[in-house]
DNA sequence: ATCCCAAAAATGAACATTCATTCATCTTTT
DNA sequence: AAAAGATGAATGAATGTTCATTTTTGGGAT
């Protein structure tokens, strides 16, 4: 019943190319969604900013939930790739702390933060949703405990055991910072420095574990 | 056009009534809201969960958004009596952490997240009770000021220059808790413990202030 | 190149619901 | 009995979803 509405990358050549139309499909929609909220949004609506018609479209969608999941999928496969490079950086940490900042500071686009605060709402409130979200927030935490274990030399679970939480902070950061409201268009600055500074000073206790387990 | 849905307490018995009448109607209410959201909740579905008929249930709020409107001007209600109690005690920033930990640590109501995520959802995408939220958090923010002056001593005015930022991180990390998926009903305690870590950090940062200022 | 055709893609009208909003009517209060 | 409170059926517009139909695509045979 819940399955990833972006299949896998399987080896037919069909199947990259629905991917790669749900994903063009994804690009037009996801301003609908932030505009107008999940519930909001109809199908029509979400059809026409796709530029097709009603019932072609619930070929590639079948409900909302889809919809909100493919997004999910996707954010998490950039997230993914960012975190590959990150981790394959002489200074993991540092390479952490750089995408953070610029994750926090760069508005990618006006509509993110709305979007981001939809999700979270409807995450919270269909369960379906708040099980891949669940999922995505579970992936993100793995890969930061991999660069804190890379950081401080200890092995992974022991990082996992005393620094999930700081991951999660972490996270309740950067969605606080997209989703708080922005006047001119971006974070207030003087908000932005005092989020990075608390960023930092929970990247420095994990570091702080490595060098004194390793002495 | 933007009015507030509970009218300032005017000396008429027949409005003191009214009040008290809408406020009752929205405990019953907010419960719709927190598990169909802002789109999804029907003025039907409003109208039963507060037991009138629809008709009857319109002479109360016109729309939807007087609805949020109301919710939000109750809840800034309920923080303001709770930051006068701060600012009457004798150590008003410590009090204030101990309200902050209440806040953070106690589940209210397990509607209570999906509630303040929908809100703050619906603020960014509704340009009219994003001003709402706004006015909410500028008040706010002036009574954590005023706290930090009577903590410091140092004069509002200076206060409001250099901390303001250190409010809206406590804004985002309260906020942030409460919509953290909870597992077994509440946050996690690590993570608690983290953000209650991190805001003492941001609390003592400002008490040192006062100490360097007076000296 | 050309023709053919089956599979896939795309259409949009149609249907049953649901929703927001109104209002003539009834009931309670004062 | 006047005023305020409350009712719920009625209306018209929107919405989710389906499906019979049309268009496009891709490739094998001529």
């Amino acid at each position: 019943m819940a399955h990833s509405a972006i299949a896998a990358p399987t080896a037919t050549p069909t199947a990259l190319a629905a991917d790669r139309r749900t994903a063009e499909i994804l690009d037009r929609i996801w301003q609908v969604f932030a505009t107008k909220g999940f519930d909001g949004a109809s199908m029509q609506d979400l059809a026409r900013a796709a530029d097709m018609s009603v019932g072609n479209f619930y070929r590639y969608f079948p409900s909302k939930a889809a919809i909100i999941d493919a997004m999910i999928s996707r954010d998490l496969d950039e997230i993914e790739q960012k975190f590959a490079v990150i981790i394959d950086s002489a200074d993991p940490m540092t390479s952490l702390r750089a995408t953070l900042e610029q994750r926090i500071s760069t508005e990618v686009c006006a509509a993110e933060g709305p979007m981001m605060a939809e999700i979270t709402a409807v995450a919270l409130r269909k369960p379906e949703i708040g099980e891949v979200m669940m999922r995505m927030e579970k992936v993100i935490t793995h890969y930061l405990m991999t660069v804190f274990a890379l950081a401080t030399g200890l092995p992974h679970e022991e990082v996992t055991r005393r620094f999930t939480a700081h991951a999660g902070l972490i996270m309740i950061l950067v969605k606080g910072c997209s989703m708080s409201p922005r006047k001119g268009g971006a974070t207030e600055s003087d908000l932005l420095a005092v989020v990075l500074r608390t960023i930092d000073s929970v990247l420095a206790e994990v570091s702080d574990a490595g060098l004194k387990g390793n002495s």
